[in-house]
DNA sequence: GCTTGACCCTCCAGTCACTGGAGCCTCTAG
DNA sequence: CTAGAGGCTCCAGTGACTGGAGGGTCAAGC
C-alpha cells in the first residue's frame, strides 16, 4: 500500500506520515522503486497513533503508548499512569485558561466598545499591578 | 536604564525584550557603549506587553494592542474587537480540552492500572472508530 | 593598575509537530 | 507519447521564546 491510501485509511495526513517515519514512530518497507510500501500492521499503528495525538498526547507519549500497545507483556499500570498524567495536564490547562478568560472577559464587559478612546481594557494592561523584581539595591 | 533593570521592572526577561525588539515591538535608543537605553515609555510598553501576553494575547495581537494604546484617538471598539475575538478563542479552547478531558477521563476510568496487559486505554485507541457510529435510526 | 565578576552584546541553534514548497522521479491512462 | 496524479528528498518556516558560545564593558576591591 502507498502513502496516499495509509493517509486515506488512517486518517493522517501524506505529510505527517513521513514525518512520523523520519522520527522513527514507523517503519515502513519500501518497494523497488523507493516508495514506501505500508502493511496492515504499519496502518494500524498510523491509525493508533492518529487517535493518541488527537487526544492531545505528544509525540514522546505516543512513542511510549506505542511500544506499549505492542507489548504484550506490558502492565496496564503504565499506561494508565501516562494516561493520567497527560489528563491531569489538560485538568491544569483548562484552569489556567478559566482564569484567563475570567480576568479577560471582565475587562471586556467593562469596555463600552465605541468610537471614544477611553477603554478598561487598555487601563486594566496598562495599570494591572505587576511588582518588580528587586535586585541589589534597587529602591521603590 | 539598562536592559536588566528593565527586565526588573516590567517582570519580561533579558531575553524576551531582546527578542521583542528584534521584532520590532520595542525600539529602545542605545547608549555609546552599545548598551540598550531604556526610558520610562519603553518599560512601560514592556510592562503592557508582559500583562497582554500572560492573558494570552498572541504577538501580532500585542502589537495591535500596543498601537492601540499609543493612539489617543483609538477607539475603544476596536480594542474590544481584539479581546472579544481573543476571549471566543480561550473559550473554544476550553471546550475542546473538555472534549478531551472526558473522552481521556473514560479511558482512564476504566483501566485497572495493575501489573496485567489488558487495557481499555489502548483498546479504546486502537479501536476507536474513525468516524462517529453510526445508528440505525440516525440515517446516513 | 589589575583582577574579578556581573552585566551587556550578537549570532546561531533548538524547541514542538508539523506544513509548504522546490525540484525531481515514477506510474498509469488515453 | 504525453499528461497528470502521485511518489521521493531536502530545506525553510511557523510561535514565542530559550540556551549557549564567544566576546565586550563596567564597577568594586586590592
Amino acid at each position: 500500500m502507498n502513502i496516499g491510501e495509509a493517509a486515506d485509511q488512517s486518517g493522517l495526513p501524506v505529510k505527517t506520515i513521513r514525518y512520523y517515519e523520519q522520527i522513527g514512530l514507523v517503519r515502513p518497507a519500501r518497494e523497488a522503486n523507493g516508495y514506501r510500501d505500508f502493511r496492515a500492521a504499519e496502518v494500524r499503528k498510523l491509525a493508533f497513533l492518529a487517535r493518541a495525538r488527537s487526544l492531545g498526547f505528544s509525540i514522546e507519549d505516543c512513542r511510549t503508548l506505542l511500544s506499549l500497545y505492542e507489548d504484550g507483556q506490558r502492565a496496564s499500570a503504565d499506561v494508565k499512569r501516562v494516561a493520567s498524567e497527560h489528563l491531569d495536564q489538560i485538568s491544569q490547562k483548562i484552569a489556567e485558561l478559566e482564569t484567563l478568560k475570567a480576568s479577560l472577559s471582565h475587562l471586556v464587559a467593562r469596555c463600552h466598545g465605541d468610537e471614544r478612546p477611553d477603554c478598561p481594557i487598555l487601563a486594566g494592561l496598562a495599570e494591572a499591578p505587576k511588582q518588580p523584581k528587586r535586585r541589589r539595591d534597587a529602591g521603590a
